[in-house]
DNA sequence: ATTCTTATTGACAATCATTATCAACAAGCC
DNA sequence: GGCTTGTTGATAATGATTGTCAATAAGAAT
């Protein structure tokens, strides 16, 4: 199998920066960080990146609901998000429960190969009470 | 009050071309169909039409895998779906449960005024029978 | 260490869905 | 029939994402 990847400082920034952010982070805004940082890294290649470690189950994507890919740094297991639409804060939750119940529905109408999205955005406590 | 709505043809039309549509269309879609039907009605306003429908309650939108909005007509009941990915058929699936599931998360973390996404993709029987 | 192969990069162009613009139009009112 | 103003639609603008391709550099071989 030798060499089928190579490891370049710009995947490192990329996964390096994606583990310091806190919430989900759209490609776009991970390459102004990086620039802001100093980095020279090009678009392309925070989106090849991003893509890589979805790929590798080191990242986790959503869509916003305008749209936009979001990403997040997450281990291996599969689980869902809570986030404030306003600050973005995000509440990693664990949603066994829905899983079985996703996976019963889809057997029920004879589905197979499911995914799911499931994922919950509200205001968080902080800024219930700015608004 | 008076007039604050004014009915034209184009919503009428807008509104009964997703209802004939079985699953989810999306606006490119719908506005090529009436096209096809001989409507001149333009892009723009097929756009803006299903944009109201879904503000008032009359059809349903979400986002398919590759980031398209897709609309259903629907009733005014809130309800998720069960969506083949390779034909588009479509399931309407009771949420109930993960719905009180949704909002009893919410509450524990503290988030309010919630809004969530749960939605399904999968092969339907038929798919599966011929991929 | 030097050379060699080729995966990877990055600047830029190309796509594609959606939204904004704005003059021309028509729905509902008199 | 006119008047007012919400609505339309061709087109341009936007903005995220992907494709292109020559230049670069990682890792293997020497």
């Amino acid at each position: 199998m030798s060499v089928a990847k190579r490891n370049t400082w710009q995947k490192d920034a990329v996964k390096h920066a994606l583990g310091e952010s806190k919430g989900f982070v759209s490609a776009q805004d991970l390459h102004q960080v990086l620039r802001a940082h100093g980095s020279t890294i090009g678009l392309a290649t925070v989106y090849r990146a991003l893509a890589d470690l979805a790929t590798a189950g080191d990242a986790d994507s959503l869509q916003s609901p305008d749209g936009q890919l979001l990403y997040r740094a997450c281990g291996t297991s599969h689980h869902h998000h809570l986030i404030c639409r306003e600050c973005g804060l995000t509440v990693e939750i664990d949603a066994s429960r829905v899983e079985a119940w996703a996976d019963e529905i889809a057997k029920e109408h004879g589905f197979g190969d499911t995914t799911h999205t499931i994922d919950i955005f509200g205001l968080c406590r902080g800024c219930k009470a700015k608004g």
